[in-house]
DNA sequence: TCTTGAGCCTGTACTCGCTACAGAGCCTAT
DNA sequence: ATAGGCTCTGTAGCGAGTACAGGCTCAAGA
């Protein structure tokens, strides 16, 4: 007879390989509510559909941008609600990248102490590490 | 009589202010081996000195950016063994250096990302926003 | 001297953002 | 009819801390 599924609904599995998400993460997400609850097959299953693609995709991008599951939470209001703005989201994705700049700049920081321990350490017995001042400093 | 601490050492709460770590999470590093167990005062306080002070400022900041525990074991031992030989120094200090690399080039794409959609951005109090539009496509 | 209050001690439970698993049910193919 | 692979639920575990309970110690003030 029917499937189990309804016309172009997908199974969990799918979803989860639609969107590089983890299965269980699916499962999480909706019992955090950032995801809705799905549809249910006749039988308890989930069935999702294009519209849960791309609210799994927003969420995975912006946790992969360092976003926290919170932020996250608050931009997906403004996508639910479309009352809000692109200067409330200008103004929540601001400090975001001031944060990443600040990481990078420290990064590159400790790239060039180990750079700088590597190149001084050619071939000698090494008496003291650069390394411990460089981050306790 | 004396103090309960030698000379000059410090008291945990001392020694989270000197760098800024939250007061349980000195004992926590200790209980996973970052830090070494601290000598004890006659009543079994913690005494802590400047070499404390200057490891866990390492970690911390290690951690800040973004390196894990076991990655901070790892950078923690050329610094502990300084007996090894600069080659070794150098084969254990190149993977930290990989991993720095690959960090920066993630956050400078995320930092692309985020600046490419800010500056789509309008500002205004419009209800289109490219950001959430880039994070969901 | 006694009391007060801040600090210390230990152990354990909680947080966040997942991830894994147990034990059950369902669906399709052979 | 049975095997297998998927689904369901609830719950436990992880890393990296953070919080708290219940008790001990210490320095300073009345």
């Amino acid at each position: 007879m029917n499937s189990h599924l309804s016309a172009k609904g997908l199974q969990r599995h799918q979803l989860a390989r639609a969107t590089g998400c983890h299965l269980e993460t699916i499962r999480y997400y909706e019992r955090i509510g950032l995801m809705p609850d799905p549809p249910r097959s006749t039988s308890g299953y989930r069935v999702y559909d294009e519209a849960h693609v791309r609210r799994l995709r927003f969420i995975l991008r912006a946790r992969e941008l360092g976003f926290g599951i919170d932020e996250i939470r608050g931009l997906l209001q403004l996508v639910d609600c479309r009352s809000q703005t692109c200067a409330e989201v200008q103004r929540r994705t601001e400090p975001h990248l001031a944060e990443v700049r600040a990481k990078i700049a420290d990064l590159q920081r400790i790239e060039t102490t180990l750079v700088t321990m590597i190149s001084q350490c050619s071939g000698k017995n090494v008496p003291e590490c650069p390394i411990l001042d460089a981050l306790a400093a």
